[in-house]
Formats: structure tokens, sequence, C-alpha cells
DNA sequence: CTGAAAGCGCTTACAG
DNA sequence: CTGAAAGCGCTTACAG
């Protein structure tokens, strides 16, 4: 110890890497790093993981997962301990690269039904139905929905298929020209408001898949002259940070994100620790933070 | 190569790390990974980094920096090539320790007057000026201003100077009681707004030093019954990406925080590669986005 | 219990 | 030009 300080002397953690074979380092593929969504998730896992002592690499795989093969590749070659996959299909080549490196991982916000990887999620299609539902219980019964790419089988089609659902179970029926389709962000969804506006049969409320979009709706709305929610509700999902900034702040479906991030860390780590040979996967639950866009209908 | 393809190898990037001193790994410390700010800065550096063959390390030191010395210490042993230090003030125990390092660092959305480290980020006092300039322009003679907290020596203070610069430069009185500090997040400057509605002079547009107060202000001005731009002009402070998301979109400074995370790698990285043994400090230049939260006053 | 040796998977300098 | 050896900074198994 006195020699420690007289010398100086640092641990090299890569010269302990090289032969433990463990790194003490995480890898996590994000879509758009920069997304307040995905920002939410990367601030929980990196929370537990460094309590755990282990550090987080992140990539950022870009639109349609272009690079997603090139970092699997990466992290291969720096020995990551464990992969984080967020808010991407895991595609059959995605599966076969991370297979190789035999290294956990664990998907969040995505699943995979052909392959046995743990994952976080929330339930959309309840959560939706639970969307769909509340708007019924105010009193709507013309509920038109601004939903993600139907191809999309994590976020896109089972939204939809809640709010369909929900529709349903109250005896409303189904009308497919109420439905209008974006891309989650916000320009999208100025441009389904307006055609439903324009197109669609009247309707005193919309459901639209994720906060941009509604954000977006609500825009196009004001616009329009309508008042929110006086004149139409509005109800989102995903409750990021801009949500109760909006004015009037926007009624939503919360996803624990952050919360989420930190599940996926330590389930991944005991993995990597061998504190268990597999994990189960969560289903986290949603709930609905009740703000300012959504009005009883008498 | 044949024998490659045979057994299946796979390259070690540990190995070659211990023996090159050089693990193509860089550290990145923000105070809140998930805020809107760091992750487009975040989008930048790792954008270049990919690029360039390096991965980077994510580090959330936390309110008041309270874990950054405990993640140098950790960046130091996993013998990072280089570090991107942003948002806090470098203290002289941070500067101790990334010396001790000896890797690069390069400092983004702050500075040190007493280290000589190159640095990215907007002259804030002239972002400032610039903003109640415009305000002035557009015929506005009494603003107001919610300020960031004045020891802040980089986003408080200096913008607060810059806003009474320009009005001095105009001929305007500077009135202290128009100025209201609040914390750059959105509760904070409902409060200062609440006060300088309340007990301020009256005046007709006010400047926030980040778009979150100004947000804030707006929501609480439209509480009150306030119209926007009509009965009060708001100018913003980053252009965060949900500043064209409200509404009215809001009028703000712009600062290209990606492009910044962009230099800033840049820079990191041509320090580590030997190309240049000194790299210069940047000021990258701001500009004024109008949207619809300004109007010129007859 | 202490201390020297072997080995993790590379790269580089050097001998042949 | 090719190929074996040394060494990066650790940890672990083993000899003393």
């Amino acid at each position: 110890m006195q020699a420690v300080e007289e010398l100086g002397y640092q641990p090299n953690a890569i010269a302990r890497g090289l032969v433990n074979k463990r790194t003490q380092t995480i890898g996590v593929l994000f879509p758009d790093v920069s997304s307040s969504f995905s920002s939410d998730i990367l601030h929980g896992i990196e929370e537990i993981a460094q309590e755990r002592g282990f550090s987080v690499i992140v990539c950022n795989t870009a639109a349609e997962g272009k690079r997603t093969l090139k970092y699997l590749q990466v992290l291969r070659e720096k020995q990551v301990d464990g992969i984080v996959f967020t808010s991407e299909v895991l595609k059959e080549e995605y599966f076969q690269a991370i297979k190789e490196m035999r290294v956990p991982v664990i998907l969040v916000n995505t699943m995979s039904q052909k392959y046995m990887i743990p994952y976080v999620k929330v339930d959309d299609r309840q959560a939706a139905y639970h969307a769909t539902d509340y708007l019924i219980q105010k009193g709507h019964r013309e509920i038109a929905m601004i939903s993600g790419s139907l191809k999309d089988q994590i976020a896109g089609y089972p939204r939809l298929d809640g709010y369909r659902q929900a529709l349903a179970d109250n005896g409303i029926e189904y009308i497919e020209s109420r439905v209008a389709v974006g891309d989650f962000q916000l320009e999208s969804s100025r441009k389904a408001m307006k055609k439903l506006l324009a197109e669609a049969p009247p309707f005193t409320a919309v459901f639209a898949a994720s906060d941009e979009m509604a954000i977006g709706a609500m825009n196009c709305a004001m616009e329009q002259g309508l008042k929110i929610p006086d004149d139409l509700s509005i109800i989102g999902y995903d409750d990021l940070k801009f949500a109760r900034m909006v004015y009037p702040p926007l009624t939503t479906i919360h996803q624990p994100l952050t919360m989420m991030g930190r599940m996926a860390s330590e389930k991944l780590i005991a993995l990597i620790e061998d504190k268990v040979s597999q994990v189960s996967s969560s289903i986290v639950s949603h709930h609905l933070v009740e703000r300012q866009t959504v009005r009883s209908k008498p």
C-alpha cells in the first residue's frame, strides 16, 4: 500500500479484462440516442450499471438499423460482457451475431416471438386499450386514432388493435376512415390530423400512438381554431418530459422508461455475474396520467 | 485468411489495447444524460467517434458532479484515449485527475479561465445580446428576463450580462426588478414568471435563458389569460427539439448542439491520433430562429 | 503463507 | 521476407 502510494500505481482494467475475460462493460444499442425516449432508457441503464461497477458503451444504430451489424462486431471485439438492444426488431442476422458472441442480451421496448430472449416492455395493446377506454368512460364515442405504421409489430399494430378492442368491448363501431397513419413523429401527425379533420366522420376525441404525434395533432387542431379540450380531446402515449410542458398539458399513457432501463440493466448484470442462468421477461405496468387535454362529455 | 474463416477467428480488441496502449475508446461526462440538451451533444460525439473507429462510454455525473471524480477514476482504469467534459465547471480536482491521466480533454458548453483546455461553445453573452436586441428591433422596450443562477459563470451571468448590454446600447434603462432568477428548468420559471407578472413594472416581452424556462413562462402567462404573442412576446434559448413542438412554436436562439458534439469529437480524436499537438477552441455561431412567440410592436 | 511463473491474445522488434 | 520470441499489465494456480 505504501508502494502504491509512492509509485502512484494505477490499476489497468484492460490488462485485468484480458485475463479475467470480463471487461465490466456493456453495450447498448439505440436506433436514435438523441430521442427523449432513448435517453430516458439510457439514463436508467447507466444508473444501475455504474452502481454495479459496469461501464456502458452507447451505439447509435441510425434509421433502420443500418449500423447495427457493424456495431455488434465492434462490441464483440471490445469483449463487452452483455448487450441491451432497444426499440428495434431483432432481425435474424442480429440474433445470429449476438449468439456467436456468447454474451447475454436483454431487449427493451421490443421483443421477439421467434427467439427466447428476455425483454422489458409495457403491454402496448393493453395500454392502448386503456387509453381508448378512458376516452369512452369520459363520454366520447366518436374517437379517431393516429397510429404508427401497421407493419410495426411492437408499437404500431398492437396499439391499433388495443384501440379497436376497446371500441368493440364498448359496443362502438370501428370506422377505418377514423384511423390515420403516421410515423410517431410530429410532422407526420400534422398531416394525419389534417386528413382526419377533412375526411373522417366527425369525432370528439383522438388517441395518438405517441406523445409527439399527439402534440402534432394538437397543434394542427389549434391552428384550425379548435380549442383543446373543449372542442377536441386528445390523449397521447409515452409521457415524455415535454408532455407536461405543452399547453394545455397532455393527458397520456406513462411508460416508465427510466425504470425500464434500470430493470434491463439489473437483469443483464445478473446474467453476466452468473447469479442466475435465466432471467424472466417483464411486462411493466403503464399508467394513465390525467392532465388537461381530455374533457368529460356530458 | 482461410484459417480465419475455418476457425472462426475473431480479433480481441482488449488484447490489442493492452499492447498498443490505445483502446479506441473515449469517455464522455454529462451532468444529466437524459436531458434533451445532453443527448443532442452525445449524438454528435457518437457519430464522429464511430466514423473514426472509436467507441464512447457515457458517464452520468448527476447533480453537482457528485460522481465526476469516481467516473474519472473508472475512465482512467479503463484506459480511455480521451475525454469530453460537458456542461459543468471544471473544478481544480477534476483538472488534476485528468492531468494525471495524460489523455486529451475537450470541453463542451463550458470553459475554464484558469486552465488552457480547448472548448466548444457558443458565445453566451453575444447570443443573449442578440436575443434581446431582436426584441428591441421588434419595437419592445419594456423587456423582462428570466435568468439562470447568476453564480453560473457559463449560462447564468453571461446571458444576463448580454441582456443588460443590449438594453444599454439601445438607450433603455436596466430595471433590476424586471429580472427573475430560475434554474433553467420549467417549474422555476413558472414561479419566476408569476413573480414578474405580479411585481415587476409592466413589460411587453420576456427573454428566458433556456427554452424550458421560456415554455414555463409561456404556460404561466397563458394560464393567466395572456395571449402569446399578442399580449406578450417570448424568446427562449437553446432551440431544443420541443421548441418547435409547443404552441405557438417558440422563437429562440439556436445552439447547434449536435454539431458541437461532432466538433468536440473531431478535435479530441485529432489530439489522440497525434495529428496535431494542439487544437484550438471554437466559438460556434448561434442563430436566431423566428417562430411565432414574438410579435412586432407597432 | 509468500513469491515466482505461466498465460490471457495481441503487436512489434528482431533473428534467421 | 518469414517466423519465433518478447512483452503489454494483470490474475491465478502452483511450488516452496
